[in-house]
DNA sequence: CTCCGGCATCAGCATAGGTTGATGCCATCA
DNA sequence: TGATGGCATCAACCTATGCTGATGCCGGAG
């Protein structure tokens, strides 16, 4: 079979939500732009952690980044959520015909 | 302040759905009722693993246990997954609205 | 041109969490 | 009632990953 295992990738995505630090980032992103510095002292983190969750939430799609004069600005993508949204709503609307059927164990 | 973070619930939530494993299972659960020993079958992992990362979906209330017999069938609550999607949902619309406004950096 | 401040990157450390092998419990069957 | 098989639990190990201190880059102000 060609694909043995589902889609990896949305998994991947997820998981980059999971940490406490980076939800923190994408909600704080979620009222407004922010440069770097706010969110040091939003989420009273250390610059080098903060910066390396931006890029991690970058690399991922989450997050766009536009620099503007020395200091930068970060928005979040919306459609990057949003396709999360709607991947696990598929999955609960699946979930709900599943309850039905049970493979049985012989 | 009594809150000066948000609700790390979800984000905790969130989390389990990153492990790899547990993604498989869950969207094998998406499909049919199955018990452990079909996990450990369809996702090669062992059968502690297994029991293990079913333990932690439980607790977190994504998967219902029914034992039957001596074997465990287990199945997904829609409800849990369509909770984390309606709240990615919202936070893609405001994140939209957020593009908007920038807050000054000085 | 020089200094300063915002930010990114790097190597090292520490903890969290997934995996494993061994073991015990319970239900079924002979 | 003893044997078997499905499943849960436990302690130990190990890898992944978040955090830290140090350093370098770059744009702007003097």
């Amino acid at each position: 079979m060609l694909m043995p295992e589902d889609p990896p990738v949305e998994t991947a995505v997820v998981k980059l939500l999971g940490d406490p630090l980076r939800a923190r980032i994408v909600r704080l992103l979620a009222e407004e732009q922010l440069c770097t510095c706010h969110l040091i002292e939003e989420t009273g983190a250390r610059q080098p952690t903060v910066s390396h969750h931006l890029r991690v939430l970058r690399e991922a799609g989450f997050v766009a980044t536009e620099p503007h004069g020395r200091y930068t600005y970060y928005r979040l993508r919306p459609e990057a959520l949003s396709v999360l949204a709607r991947s696990l709503g598929d999955l609960a609307a699946r979930a709900e015909q599943a309850a039905l059927s049970r493979r049985p164990c012989d």
